[in-house]
DNA sequence: CGCGCGTTTGACATGACTCAAATGCTGTGG
DNA sequence: CCACAGCATTTGAGTCATGTCAAACGCGCG
């Protein structure tokens, strides 16, 4: 009953093709799903030129907080981050995960700080987006400001949605949809959409849905004896996807 | 006991100031707020070309549904609405509010229909961006480019606040940090920081907060009981905004 | 290999919901 | 302009989903 191995870290396979820190955007697997995507070539070469694109962070690495200057946006290469923002007396909520392609300090642009921290969840990578520079060759690159507006946008819908996850839905129908979105998102970057590790733990679940760990865990069983999933450790494979949409409400 | 009138709309002086739908965004009285703040002279002209001025719309106006191609973005020039979504088997989620300056509609930018729906709380009216148009002259105007991203993002903070107030707050906390929220807009729109009409329903409120109505009505009582506000009706006067920060949580 | 944290499971507590009913307000039509 | 219908709000009583507390377990990191 016990899991072969759930050492993989998530996105290992991308991150061997990516390993050479100094892929181009053009040659990078993640076009299709990152930025770039639309650019014509010229403009393409020019953004490359302000990427900076990071070493291998580990677990527990932290990409910024809600206490330091906005500098610079962030695409994840390889990996996967959480973000975090804080009430006064310290409670926090997980306001997101981020996988490769996703784009991270969106909504610091023009603070003059980040609005939330971000932390590594296992082994990761990021590009990282001067925003400055951004803005300039952006004045020029009017394909770039779509993007960029695209991407607001759809993290502004996305939010909305879990607004009305976290509003309105029961414990059952929250980790019913959480799945099915991390589900989606691996399949997007052509992973498995039954099959996959769960980079983040329990409580960052729990916490993200607006629920106690406790109820988490006892989701997860229950969903198993159900046959909905299986589930060992951090490795996560759904059996019955329809009867988990039907769940989603 | 009973509130004199309650039937002055919320943003009636602001309505009569501009009664007149083709005052232009140099003369609004909204301008500090709203879209062209930071503009230069010949951009503004520019970009009041394509605005269309919407007549006086009433409560219960639909500005769009989900189910509409996305066309548009809206600024409230007066009044007030909401917007919501709705999960597949009918329930709602009040996503948001919208004031004087506002902007509604941005989370469907690139989407081929709206994702939310806009309804009119009061007597409203709005300014109508086209949204090809938008993109078109900003194309050119970088400034207009930096106010949308701007915008974009600072809507995306204020979700992520939702977010820590639906996931973590009491329902103590959520009122008291939705009141004050409220607080500080009508303040920032030249209005009365303490003394306002709540243009939406307590089951708007309670859905928005993630709460049953009649817990908004208990909260409501034993608030004023407290000392901390009082309210008749949609009238509410804010008599301790210090206790009040403290309950936020 | 062992310690510590993350996870699981159980028992119990409770904040907020649901249901129900009374009251009040608003908009409409006569 | 008033009266009535229907919806919004308030208040009370009882329930329930989920949280809290506690303890055992076991995986994974060092």
């Amino acid at each position: 009953m016990t899991q072969a191995t759930n050492v993989t870290p998530l996105f290992n396979d991308l991150a061997k093709i990516e390993r050479d820190h100094t892929v181009a955007c053009q040659e990078c697997s993640l076009y299709r799903l990152c930025l770039p995507l639309g650019l014509h070539n010229n403009d393409l070469v020019r953004l490359d030129t302000i990427i900076k694109r990071s070493q291998n962070y580990k677990r527990g690495h932290i990409l910024f907080t809600d206490e330091q200057p906005f500098k610079s946006l962030f695409v994840v290469r390889s990996g996967s981050f959480k973000t975090t923002i804080s009430a006064s007396d310290g409670r926090e909520q997980v306001t997101s995960f981020y996988f490769p392609g996703e784009f991270i300090g969106l909504d610091a642009i023009h603070q003059s700080e980040y609005q939330s921290n971000a932390k590594a969840l296992e082994s990761s990578s990021v590009c990282e987006l001067p925003y400055d520079m951004l803005q300039e060759i952006g004045e020029e690159m009017p394909q770039l400001q779509i993007q960029m507006l695209t991407r607001l946008s759809k993290e502004l819908a996305g939010d909305r949605n879990l607004m009305l996850l976290l509003g309105k839905k029961t414990a059952d129908e929250k980790l019913a949809t959480f799945l099915l979105s991390l589900s989606k998102r691996f399949q997007e970057r052509g992973f498995s959409a039954t099959d996959f590790q769960l980079s983040m733990s329990r409580s960052d679940i729990a916490n993200h849905l607006g629920l106690a760990v406790e109820t988490i865990s006892r989701l997860f069983s229950r969903f198993q004896e159900e046959g909905l999933i299986s589930i060992a450790g951090k490795a996560l494979s759904v059996q019955n996807i329809e009867k988990l949409k039907q769940l989603c409400g």
